[in-house]
This record gives C-alpha cells, structure tokens and sequence, in this order.
DNA sequence: TTCACGAGGATTGTATACAATCAGGCCATA
DNA sequence: TATGGCCTGATTGTATACAATCCTCGTGAA
C-alpha cells in the first residue's frame, strides 16, 4: 500500500514546544527586548512546569537569543546597532567559506536548481508578488545550507544565524529595491559558482552578505526615527 | 584592614561544576569517546542528582562535546579524522576574521605584549622547556582573543573551539619542530599586525592555522598506528 | 532461520517540593 | 542626607517522585 506506512509517533517533548514558542515569539518580534523573562512567570503562562521551561531557556541563550539579567530572568537580545552588525559579519565570513566549500563539490544539477529558484523569485517580483519572492529566495539558502550538511558544525552556525536574522532580512525584502538588489547578487553567486572559482565564491558572498547587512541597519535606524 | 575584606562567598552552582568536572574529563581525554553517558549514571558518580547533570549535558551538546546517541544517552564526540579537519578549518575562519578586525584596533602596546610572549617562548623553547613554551604560546592567543571581546559572539565561537581542539595542540607543541613552527606563525602574525594589512592578517591566520591542523592530522594518523 | 510482537528493564521527561540565594526596600544610626 | 545592615518576597537551584518512552531480548509462529 502505502511505500512507508510507517507514521513515526512524532512525540514533540513539551521542552521543544516551549523552545520553539519562545523562540518564534522573539524572532517574530511578539517578545520584546523589554521584557524580563522569568521562569515560573513562563511556566505559568504555557501551562507547563518550570523544568522544560528552564530548559528551552538554557538552550536559547546558548544560542544567544536572550541574555540572563543582573537581576535573576533573561532578556531577549536587544537588536542593537552593535548586534545586528555583528551578526551579519559573522554570517559573511561564514557562510564566504561555506560557499567556497560548495563551489568545491557542487554539481551541475546544483546549479541548475540554484538558477530555477532565482528565476522563480524574479518571475515573483516581476508579478509583485514579494510572498513568493521571499519564499524563493529562503529556498536559494536553504539549499546552499544543505550542501554543507556535512561539515556539521559549520551548518549548525549557519543555520542558528541565519534564524537569527531573519526579523531585519523580512523587512529588507519588502522593496522592491531591496529585492531586486538581493536577487542580483544570487545572480553573481551562481555566476562565481560556475566558475568554480572558491575565492570569488567567497568574495561575492561576504559582499552579498554586506549589502543586506546594510539594509539591515538601514531599516533598523528607519525603525527608531518612526 | 584588608583593602577588599569582600571575599565574594563564589557559591559554585552543582550544575556548573558537573559541567566543568565533564568538560576536563572529555578535554582531557580521560572520557574516552567509547564510554556511554547516562544521566542516572553521571548523578551518582558525581553524588548529585539528575537534574544538574542533565543540564551539564545540555550545555556540552550545545558546544558539541558530545552527542546524542540513537540509543538513549550521549558519548563524547569522537576525533575523527574529518571532525578535526572541520573544527581547525573553522577555527581558521573564525580566527582569520578575527585577526582582521584587531589589526584595525590594536594599539602600540598591544603589538608589544605579543612581541613579548612570542619572545619568552621562543626563550623557553630554547632551553627546552616545553610546558613554558605551551604557557606563552596560549597568552599569546588568549591575548589576541580579548582583543576581540567585544564582539560577543564571536568571542565565545572563538573561545569554544579553541578549547575543543586542546588536546590536539598540546601533542603537536611536544615536537621542537612542531614548537618552532609554531613560533614562526607568530612571528608572522605579529608583522601582519604591525604592517595593519588586514587582508594579510586574515591570510596569515588562516596558514597559521592550517599548518597546525596538519600537525594534529598527522599526529591523529600516529595514534592510529600506534 | 527469520520475522513479529510483546514484556520488562533501563532511561529520560515532567512535575513538584523544598532549600538556597538574591535584589531591593526599610530602618537605624551617624 | 548618607551609610550600612537586615528583613522579606521573588526567583532560582537541586532533589525526588512518578509517568512516559524506548531499547532489548525472548518467545512463538511462519
């Protein structure tokens, strides 16, 4: 019947709930930086014990989206100037390398993928429709990422970066300008990787990565003059 | 009386000297990656109960210590041939970056300390005494970290690997060849300072450590021979 | 032999209780 | 007004109990 009948129990631990709850309550924007977090005052409002809360606590900060206070209970990450530059320059170097790496061993499928998801983004921006445009363009990076599946923590870095910064990146997307700039610069990203050239590769990353950076504190400074 | 009669009671969380207690046993190569963790089993040996311990094996998952196995429990991440391959070419990275954005802030006395540290291993190494040598070699970088510190996350990616990869250094530096190498990386490092060449900097770290993830492959390659 | 399928032990997940700790205010004293 | 110490509620740290889950292994049927 069936190829695999097998529908894997998929039990989700209330410990991952409250993570992901939290984490998408902070990335969304719905947990300010203003507010201090506490674990019972958490528990209670999930419905759940302090132990998984504590847990899913524990690992965000790991990750470095909330901060303990001075005083007991955490903070979610401000998105400072400082920050969010910071996260963006660490995200060029990191994911210049990864794409250095892939330029190594990726094949002419790959590439045949990477170019369908651009022009579907293009086609997208062309019809204004920004959902898909930004859909397309995650797809472009989601599909660099796996490439470097393997070198395991390499992945990892990214992919928690990048979950980080997508808040600013939302907002860039939504010109038109801002768009179009970004999916130029997939354009030469795919160029570098047909090149097979690992150090363009990495140049062209780190400088698409630089130009959303700006855009980034662009939006962030419009943020706090609104 | 005293100046500062404040001792600072230093109440030392159990669950952080579980943690620490596992991290020296795992650097240390005393917990072999062979062994299986299980909380129960950690609790009682340590005398404590679960719950600090989980937390402690939360906390070296995050940082890649060890890892889940499919069968309940952990062990210590292996060092296999890849795996170090993968954590010297993001030290690499990471540093190489790092080394970048201090040349464009270190001041006359910050190039003076490293000069100093090389010199005194350099001294050492001279008259053989490898643990001193060891001792500057680490000043020297954990220098060069600070200098970084206000690049938060950076720093602590920084510091994290480095510690993981310990165990490797400390063989290779057993080698005069290995030591004088070393020291010669430093040298370098310290004249790409000096000439505030970032793009140099950036190169030279990434040699720098290249050369030393050789060493630890080799050195890998050996304990399997032997 | 090979496979399916429980039983049972091992291990982890969550809740809860209690102890320890800390921030912040209050009061006494100077 | 300033300083210092102590009290108190808020919060976290740890232990423990119990429930849920999963691995293993034996048993029996094909």
């Amino acid at each position: 019947m069936a190829v695999h009948s097998r529908v894997e129990k998929q039990i989700v631990p209330v410990r991952k709930k409250a993570y992901e709850h939290l984490k998408t309550a902070i990335l969304s924007g719905r947990l300010s930086p203003k507010e201090r977090l506490t674990e019972e005052h958490l528990a209670e409002t999930l419905g759940v014990s302090r132990t998984p809360v504590r847990e899913a606590l524990y690992k965000l900060e790991a990750e470095g989206l909330i901060r303990p206070l001075k005083t007991r209970g955490f903070i979610v990450s401000g998105d400072s100037k400082e920050e969010v530059k910071e996260l963006f320059e660490l995200r060029a170097i990191l994911e210049g390398y990864a794409l250095r790496i892939i330029s190594e061993k990726i094949t002419r499928e790959g590439l045949q993928h990477l170019g369908t998801f651009i022009d579907k983004a293009q086609a997208a921006l062309e019809a204004n429709r920004m959902g898909d445009v930004f859909k397309w363009n995650t797809r472009f990076h989601d599909y660099l990422h796996e490439l470097v599946s393997d070198s395991i923590r390499l992945y990892r870095l990214i992919v928690d970066m990048r979950k980080q910064v997508l808040r600013h990146r939302k907002v860039t997307l939504q010109s038109i300008e801002g768009a179009q700039r970004t999916l130029d610069g997939h354009q030469k990203i795919l160029l570098a990787l047909r090149l097979k050239d690992p150090e363009l590769c990495e140049k062209t990353m780190r400088e698409h990565i630089k130009l959303a950076k700006e855009d980034a504190l662009l939006t962030l400074l419009g943020e706090h003059i609104a």
